[in-house]
DNA sequence: CTTAGGTTTAAGGTGTACCTTATAATAACT
DNA sequence: AGTTATTATAAGGTACACCTTAAACCTAAG
């Protein structure tokens, strides 16, 4: 039977959260990284010299981390099985937007591409997850991703909503309850001088969005 | 983020082992365990012991492992999570029989009813694994095997082919190769005096099969 | 009733993945 | 140049899941 169990869980997040919080070329810092996987900086360093050793990262000291070839096409092949899941369980299973991110999040690391191919056909080969965000593809491209976010419209610009980041369950159900899910059209209204919340119209209804919140919403701008 | 990794795998492959090297409710030695998982009798004991504190086994020294109420429902939950992916795996994304086993090893791990039950539901609440195995119900009860070993027919039966155990890749491939598959109709043609091979027929070819390779396929027997 | 063989415990290791509490080193800022 | 804040390393732990070798123990068979 061989149980082997390997564990490619915890690398792969890492590897994952790398390249999410890596903006160009310049290397991710540490303490960047340990926060976001909710780690202590000691462990995540740890963490990040086995990693060195399997060469899937480049570590330069006091600057931070960066990922190589390998890691990069691990990194996104990590990333094209989560958002595949995600569109499997919400477009197969029916599970709501707000709840496929975690599910994926463990399924992601439970299989080769001899399953995520099939899969990937199964579903059409979709360019983008539940949420707007775009698939790697098999050969490890990422499709580059552009758009405004939402505060940064100016009052009175139409716009049609593509993305929404950070998938986090209560941002999701908070937005889709106000109406604003991928593809819905809106307008801003107006922004508040002050705390800069932002004024939007969507649908038939008008609601207020704070600028923090506003920032989770991608959009492209239309003229209508 | 929280990364948890929480690891449920391993505990979660003794319970299944467990659960399905038990002939009613004999113990399990803990040295059949550990042949079957690959490790040492050591390891295992280790482990037992790790899930003894958890109220998941309880062992009987000298005697062997036996499934506490909790640790027999979830064992009861991995397989239905096991057969129900293999389902998945041949049903929509048209893997190969003899290749989903492991992979729904894998898989059986990472998720919850939250997904399982609409996953059952998705591929119509279905009664057995592609090798024929039943699948146990969301309540945990587990539907009553019936039915013959191929090695147990004797000369001019005719019987169909229900189950093809245990779901071992050379095992499957070999067998569909002859043409027994699940469903498949059969007669024994006759059993060799000293080393017990079988011949039997299956569809218009004659083949020769071990009579411990018989041992895996169940039938039930027709009359025609 | 003895004893051989299967079973368990003990002891010491490995590697992964986390933790905390220091201390050292460096980069960036005044 | 000196101070401060960030970053890294060192040291010592925990827990899991495996390993080996050796001693102790029990059971069942002879
Ligand atoms: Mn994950
Ligand atoms: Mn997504
Ligand atoms: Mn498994
Ligand atoms: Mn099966």
């Amino acid at each position: 039977m061989s149980i082997r169990t390997g564990s490619r869980e915890s690398p792969e997040m890492y590897l994952k959260s790398i390249y999410q919080l890596g903006v160009g070329d310049a290397p991710v810092p540490i303490s960047t990284l340990s926060n976001r996987l909710g780690i202590s900086p000691v462990s995540a360093t740890e963490m990040i010299h086995r990693m060195e050793k399997r060469r899937l990262v480049k570590h330069i000291p006091y600057k931070g981390v960066s990922l190589t070839k390998r890691g990069l096409k691990q990194a996104l092949a990590v990333l094209r099985r989560h958002r595949l899941w995600e569109r499997f369980l919400t477009d197969r299973l029916g599970l709501p937007w707000e709840q496929v991110h975690d599910v994926a999040c463990s399924l992601e690391h439970s299989v080769g591409p001899e399953v995520t191919e099939p899969l990937a056909a199964d579903l059409g080969e979709p360019a983008t997850c539940p949420h707007g965000n775009p698939i790697p593809t098999a050969e490890g491209e990422m499709p580059s991703e552009r758009g405004l976010r939402l505060h940064e419209l100016s009052a009175g610009q139409r716009a049609v909503v593509d993305v929404i980041r950070p998938e986090n369950a209560e941002i999701l159900e908070h937005l889709a309850s106000h109406g604003v899910t991928l593809g819905a059209e809106l307008e801003l209204i107006e922004i508040e001088p002050l705390d800069g919340a932002r004024t939007i119209s969507v649908g038939s209804k008008q609601v207020v969005i704070g600028k923090e919140l506003a920032s989770c919403v991608v959009v492209h701008p239309i003229h209508a």
